[in-house]
DNA sequence: ATGGCTACGATCCGTAGA
C-alpha cells in the first residue's frame, strides 16, 4: 500500500498535474493540502474518475486538506477538537484498516509574531488530538506539511536559517512531541540522500540551487513502522510547468 | 540580495505563503 503527501497549492489550479502524478505514482492514499477551494468547489467529479474517492475540507482562498483513497474514507473528521477556530488545516478519515490524519499545520510567518504564537499553540492541541487517536486507532498515519524542518540537516542554508521561523528551538520541540507520543518520520527510517528537500520558493532559482526545506512528512504509529519498506521523496511534479512549491512525499507499506 | 514568485480575491494592489 502507498501512501502519499502533496501539498498542491491550489487543487484546482494543479489539477492537471496532480491527475498526471495519480497516474504515475499510483498511490493508494492520498492526503492534500492547500487545496484553497469551498467544498462546493472541489474537483470530485475528476478525482472519481481517475479511481479516487474524496473526502474534503475547504474554505475561499485558504488552507483546506483532503484524503483521496481507493475506497470511501470512512469515519471522516474534520479539525481538531478543542481547537475550534474556522480554518481548514486537519482532516482525518480510515481507509484500508488505517487512521488517516491529513494536516496542513500554519506556517507561523515569523518567529515571535501573532501567527507564530498560533503555530505553537495549534502543534500543541494537535499533539493533544494525536494522543486520543493513538488511543483508539494502533494504525495511524498523519501525513501532511507539518511547516517544521526538524533538524539542520532538513534544511538547506542551516546558518542562515538558524532560529528562525520552520527551525527554530518550540517549533522543533512541538515537533518532537508529536514523535514522542509514538510515531515515526518515516522518511528517516531509511538511508536518504543529503540534501533532500519537499519544498522549495518560487523565486530566484531556488529549485534550480536546491535551496529547499524538508517540511512535508508522513508519520507513522509503530504497528506501521514495521511495516514501511519505502519513503522517499517525488521530484517531478516540482519540475513541471506551473508546478506547485512543494513536492510529493510517499511511503510505502507492505501488507499486514 | 529583505527582493525574487504564485494564488487568491479584490481590482490593476494587498495578503499570504515558507
Amino acid at each position: 500500500m502507498r501512501i502519499a503527501t502533496w501539498n498542491v497549492n491550489s487543487v484546482r489550479v494543479r489539477l492537471v498535474q496532480l491527475l498526471e502524478w495519480l497516474a504515475r505514482a499510483a498511490p493508494d492514499i492520498v492526503c492534500l493540502q492547500e487545496t484553497k477551494c469551498e467544498d462546493a468547489r472541489f474537483p470530485r467529479a475528476e478525482l472519481e474518475a481517475a479511481g479516487y474517492r474524496c473526502a474534503f475540507a475547504g474554505e475561499r482562498a485558504y488552507n483546506g486538506v483532503a484524503i483521496l483513497a481507493r475506497e470511501d474514507p470512512a469515519d471522516i473528521q474534520e479539525g481538531i477538537g478543542g481547537f475550534a477556530d474556522g480554518q481548514k488545516r486537519v482532516l482525518a478519515a480510515s481507509v484500508a484498516g488505517a487512521r488517516v490524519v491529513c494536516v496542513y499545520c500554519p506556517n507561523g510567518q515569523a518567529v515571535g509574531s501573532d501567527k507564530y504564537r498560533y503555530k505553537l499553540a495549534w502543534y500543541a492541541a494537535l499533539k493533544d488530538h494525536l494522543a486520543a487517536e493513538l488511543a483508539r486507532h494502533r494504525a495511524l498515519v498523519v501525513a501532511g506539511d507539518f511547516n517544521v524542518a526538524p533538524e539542520d540537516r532538513d534544511v538547506h542554508d542551516p546558518a542562515a536559517r538558524e532560529g528562525e521561523i520552520h527551525c527554530s528551538a518550540p517549533e522543533r520541540a512541538a515537533w518532537r512531541a508529536l514523535l514522542a507520543l509514538g510515531l515515526e518520520d518515516a522518511f528517516r527510517l531509511f538511508p536518504q540522500p543529503e540534501k533532500s528537500y519537499t519544498w522549495w520558493d518560487y523565486r530566484a532559482g531556488a529549485l534550480r540551487r536546491n535551496a529547499g526545506l524538508r517540511i512535508d512528512h508522513i508519520l507513522l504509529s509503530a504497528p506501521l513502522a514495521r511495516r514501511c519498506t519505502a519513503c522517499s521523496i517525488d521530484l517531478a511534479p516540482r519540475k513541471l510547468a506551473r508546478p506547485s512549491d512543494h513536492a510529493p512525499v510517499l511511503a510505502d507499506l507492505a501488507a499486514a
